[in-house]
RNA sequence: GGCGCCGUAGCCAAGUGGUAAGGCCCGGGACUGCAAAUCCCGUAUGCAUCGGUUCGACUCCGAUCGGCGCCUCCA
């Protein structure tokens, strides 16, 4: 499976985010149909922004070490920066994660067998890629060939191409950019062509799943492409699976509308992250997705209700309210939840159906559970469930039960205080927990239970 | 101009020919010293609008209105 990573220039936001959560869902899910996977994410470390970026400062005659050594201090750092992200969401590490700058051999070698076959042409420095050469460019996009208008806006750098529609493959090298040494001179490669490099080094000539934003089906997957297949002679990918856009309080995101947010701003903003990694997954990939505040407050609330349920199964039955009148076979009531889950997920991953499973079956079995206590056997199998499930959308753990010393007290003296009918210090110290995160829960038995909230 | 998507309760959202899943919020009740958690009850005679096909349509077809995307860098 290859997904097209980052451009590491600055924070990611939390669109870029979803694309990301998007896939690893798509990622855990094969893994926990026991399909083994292995996962390719490019980091894009040279392109124009970093260019843009990195250089600005430099004395106009710089040497190419210095303007290399620019751009790679901020790639490093938006790097680490990203994938620090992604760990706070839960999201699994690729298996590679190649770097542009570190393949640029392999790009070079790609464009050399795309000009043998006559479908790269060199033009002042720069290498270009003959669509005209390949017959089903544009069936990913759907793109009609002769409805393509040449570009009303083509760039100023570009004009030299043979046609408007040619893409780039490799770009002679501008006064104050750094560059690589090439077959045609100083340059750099082209942003279409790392992809197609590192797949084909690091996952094969064959690609089961390739994946994206779908502002990335053109141009640049369609170019991916006809640089890969063209240099094949075969079909590439099987399939492409791309996700859909995130809107902003109903709004296309952008730092005019102040819309705009990181991850970061989310946390400063008191969010919890996992909150947001489960907003994103509990929506469909494939259809808009209008983040708002009022959403992850929602989502926030969703997983209390999981988590306290997990919380549930994991202590003991304390049913009280004599015999359930629709009793049913908690292990039969799972199975088929088990099987809605999992037909939910097979079907182009269908969470939200998915995540209704879960909560039905959450329903029952609270109500149940409230009459006739599910035994040891029967609660243990359901948390194997949650942490089937959990395996997917990595929202719900199980979370230590370890209190410190200072809490137990805490608990001991509300006891107490409780006992004594002295409500106001009861509750005081109930809140005292409760500030440090701490909920308290009386049980019918008089034993006190807690959770983190 | 070409290609494509979407419009389901206050909010999010599944369903896509057989009579509206689920979540959040909200109201009433039970339990509780009060809470919390949980439970029970309630909350869309209707799925943008108007036509058509059908025994039957939210689901199919057509038109209209509204929102959006791509065809150019973008997750």
């Amino acid at each position: 499976m290859y997904t097209c990573g980052p451009t590491v220039y600055n924070y990611a936001h939390i669109g870029n985010l979803r694309t990301f959560l998007f896939q690893d869902l798509l990622k855990r899910t094969f893994q926990a149909a026991r399909h083994d996977v292995r996962h390719c994410m490019n980091i894009t470390d040279v392109e124009d922004k970093i260019i843009r970026d990195s250089q600005a400062a430099l004395p106009a005659d710089a040497s190419n070490e210095t303007r290399h050594a620019a751009m790679q201090a901020l790639t490093e750092r938006f790097t680490a920066v990203f994938l620090e992200d992604l760990e706070t969401l839960q999201v699994q590490r690729a298996d590679y994660l190649p770097k542009a700058t570190a393949y640029i051999p392999h790009m070079i070698r790609l464009v050399q067998a795309l000009e043998a076959k006559g479908l790269a042409y060199v033009r002042e420095g720069s290498v270009y890629y003959r669509i005209a050469g390949l017959p089903q460019y544009g069936c990913l996009a759907h793109l009609d060939r002769e409805g393509m208008q040449a570009g009303t806006s083509v760039d100023a750098d570009e004009y030299e191409r043979d046609s408007a529609t040619d893409f780039v493959l490799w770009k002679a090298a501008k006064p104050g950019e750094p560059w690589w040494d090439s077959p045609w001179g100083p340059g750099r490669p082209g942003w279409h062509i790392e992809c197609s490099a590192m797949g084909m080094e690091l996952l094969g000539d064959r690609v089961d799943i390739h994946s994206g934003g779908v502002d990335l089906i053109f141009p640049h997957h369609e170019n991916e492409i006809a640089q890969s297949e063209g240099c094949l002679g075969h079909q590439w990918v099987n399939h492409w699976v791309h996700g859909e856009f995130l809107m902003v309080e109903g709004q296309k995101m952008s730092k005019s509308l102040g819309n705009f947010y990181t991850l970061r701003d989310l946390i400063q903003k008191g969010a919890d992250p996992v909150a947001f990694r489960y907003a994103i997954q509990s929506n469909h990939y494939r259809k808009v997705l209008n983040f708002s505040f009022e959403g992850l407050r929602a989502a926030e609330n969703s997983l209390k209700r999981i988590r306290a349920f997990r919380q549930r199964m994991e202590g003991e039955g304390q049913a009280g309210g004599g015999p359930w009148k629709e009793a049913q076979a908690p292990l039969a009531r799972l199975e088929l939840a088990r099987e809605a889950f999992w037909a939910a997920m097979a079907d182009d991953l269908n969470t939200p159906e998915a995540l209704a499973a879960i909560f039905t079956l959450i329903s029952d079995l609270n109500a149940q559970d409230d009459h006739v206590a599910l035994t040891r056997e029967e609660r243990d199998a359901v948390l194997a469930f949650l942490d089937e499930a959990d395996s997917i959308f990595a929202a719900w753990p199980h979370e230590d039960a370890s209190l410190d010393l200072e809490v137990e007290a805490l608990i001991e003296a509300r006891s107490q205080a409780k006992s004594a009918k002295n409500w106001a210090e009861a509750d005081r110290v109930r809140d005292q927990l409760k500030a440090m995160g701490i909920v308290l829960e009386d049980r019918k038995d008089g034993t006190v239970g807690w959770r983190k909230g």
